[in-house]
DNA sequence: CAGCGCATTGACATCGTTGAACTAGCGGTG
DNA sequence: CACCGCTAGTTCAACGATGTCAATGCGCTG
């Protein structure tokens, strides 16, 4: 069964050459509907499975993809990368997962070795800021998750970018419609990553509400997108005393974290501080109270950056292409712990 | 850099053949040391990346495992899989995640595709039994997760024995230790999964308690790990008004569920109800009340998987081995969920 | 000093597949 | 009827590494 079955005990069996079995498996060249009854008859016959490595050897392909994130601990990673290995435009892929641990050396690494391995990487940049990846030697065509930065163009990299700054205006626009103004913000974090984008966001919404923007409500963390940030944040505002009435956290973990921490301080949720998050996590919807928050569409996210790097994997000359760009959408989840008024169950404004 | 650089390429520039620049690469074979410098530095300087085809094709080595788990929506196997991928064993080591989204046809058709592709697989079994996947050809090493079945042993399969029982029991006997007596459970589901054996460790413990098995405080569930599986769970328990002291979910993410549910209708935990659940999943500890649960070991359960794996893949006679069987150990985490006198802020009872 | 063993290195075939180039046959065309 | 174009299929080499085996040279033994 499958012990050293190879091309040529197929082609026997079937009375052909061993380029004909290729040409049917993999839909080359010409063949009559017979031949193509007799190979396949064999191949299933035989139980034969091709031997990816001599294919790979020979033709360069090796219908792989990396898929490049810092860990999986965050549920939102983990959840987008059973998206992306779920994805209907996957099929047929091999999906490879390199956690960079967050570390921008091992970031380094990993996107460095990925000469031979795969037909393309899909990365979401964690550690290293645009400056310090695009330097970088891609040697496959790549889709990078975020915000596109000019030079990107001309290296061919492809981008998603996610409604990370709609997504925020949105959250921080339904706050300011419950009422209210003094709206502090957790998972702020300088640099070019999506804590920034939201952070505009925030500070769009709030202009255009006519809100000052009052930088002793914006908490930095290290560490953006852990439980342990959100404690972290939620116990260094309120023991500054800075008085708010809501509570924006860039990430449902981080928001999941204050949300303990305000629990065991006695404050209400939302009566006293409506609160909301971001990225629309399992867990958010079962927190207590459940979480507003904004989901990106994990899903289209997987399935655009997908369907890009498969556009170029096909083609010769996709080196030459310049790079594209593809804009996804977001949902802002409206749940109970940012409604005073009974909340609906489950409120969704949709965008794009 | 890199483009075309073939073990010739090297040889050619180290004066030396590419059976030698093959030995050095792999260690195999003897030469001198001043030869090994003049290839490494032939290496260095060309850039120069072995080609894993030309080599899977040849050696039939892919130095890639695979890991087979249901999904990584449950932070459970995600939080799993990071640890697989982190392992100091696994240096070295590609590691393919293969996703079989809960579906027998799925986990059977991932098994029985891993022919050539992978030196070893590490399987993660859910939604097929024993006697459905014992049967299945594993062509690799394979070490299962979960209780070894005894005919298991002479397939060579190699079994990591989690501490279901053991770590139900604990949690269980904790909890009539605080003077509960009424403990429901939700999470049983029929057949041989760890829900099984955390069952028979509630059995147990309430055994030798002298506490009588009440059927009516047994919840089963379909999917025995989901969140909405909680909610379905702790509704129907309450609408069956049967009355319990404390509620033991075979799962995290059923108990964070759950929690919502209680919360919702009004009965406080631990007050009322004691609450607790299994896995340790980073959200147990931010939870309000943070949950009392079980960590079975994540990072010592992947490190010996892997070990095992790796014993097996190096040596040819690896299938004439029988299949060993590995034990590990668990913590049982003492929180505020179950803990009606103020609760220590972690405290840890650790087995084996 | 013949002969043996060992360390070091190389030549060559080979793993299983596919690209390139080629042949055979057949119907149609000017 | 010579020739063209097209389909169906073949032959052969090559992808880049490694296993096998042989060759070389050196030190040592008897």
């Amino acid at each position: 069964m499958g012990r050293g079955v190879t091309m040529s005990t197929v082609a026997e069996k079937a009375g052909v050459s061993t380029k004909t079995v290729s040409n049917v498996v993999n839909g080359t060249g010409s063949y009559s509907p017979e031949t193509e009854q007799r190979v396949r008859a064999a191949i299933e016959e035989l139980g034969y499975h091709i031997n990816p490595f001599a294919r790979g050897l020979r033709s360069r392909r090796t219908d792989t993809i990396a898929l490049v994130l810092p860990n999986l601990y965050q549920p939102f990673y983990a959840e987008f990368a059973e998206q992306v290995i779920r994805s209907p435009e996957t099929q047929g892929l091999k999906v490879v997962l390199e956690s960079t641990r967050g570390d921008a050396g091992r970031e380094r690494a990993v996107l460095s070795s990925h000469r031979e391995l795969v037909d393309g990487v899909i990365y979401v940049p964690h550690a290293l800021g645009p400056e310090q990846y695009l330097p970088l030697p891609f040697a496959r065509p790549t889709v990078v998750l975020g915000e596109r930065p000019a030079e990107a163009a001309q290296l061919g990299l492809d981008y998603v970018e996610t409604a990370d700054e709609q997504g925020a205006h949105a959250v921080v626009g339904h706050l300011l419609a419950q009422g209210r103004r003094r709206i502090a913000v957790i998972g702020e974090r300088p640099g070019p990553w999506a804590g920034a984008r939201r952070l505009r966001g925030y500070r769009t919404a709030l202009a255009e509400a006519g809100v000052d923007y009052d930088e002793s409500l914006v908490i930095g963390v290290d560490d953006a997108d852990l439980w342990s940030s959100g404690v972290a944040g939620a116990t260094r505002l309120l023991r500054t005393r800075v008085r708010f009435d809501a509570l924006f956290c860039f990430h449902d973990v981080v928001a999941v974290g204050a949300l303990s921490v305000l629990a065991r301080s006695g404050i209400a949720v939302p009566d006293d501080v409506a609160l909301a998050g971001f990225d629309d996590i399992e867990a958010a919807r079962f927190a207590s109270p459940p979480l507003t928050t904004v989901d990106l569409g994990r899903e289209s996210i997987a399935r655009t950056a997908v369907a890009l790097l498969r556009s170029r994997m096909d083609r010769e000359d996709s080196r030459e292409l310049p790079g594209r760009r593809e804009s996804t959408g977001f949902d802002l989840r409206v749940r109970a712990s940012s409604t005073t008024t009974p909340a609906p169950t489950e409120s969704g404004v949709t965008a794009r």
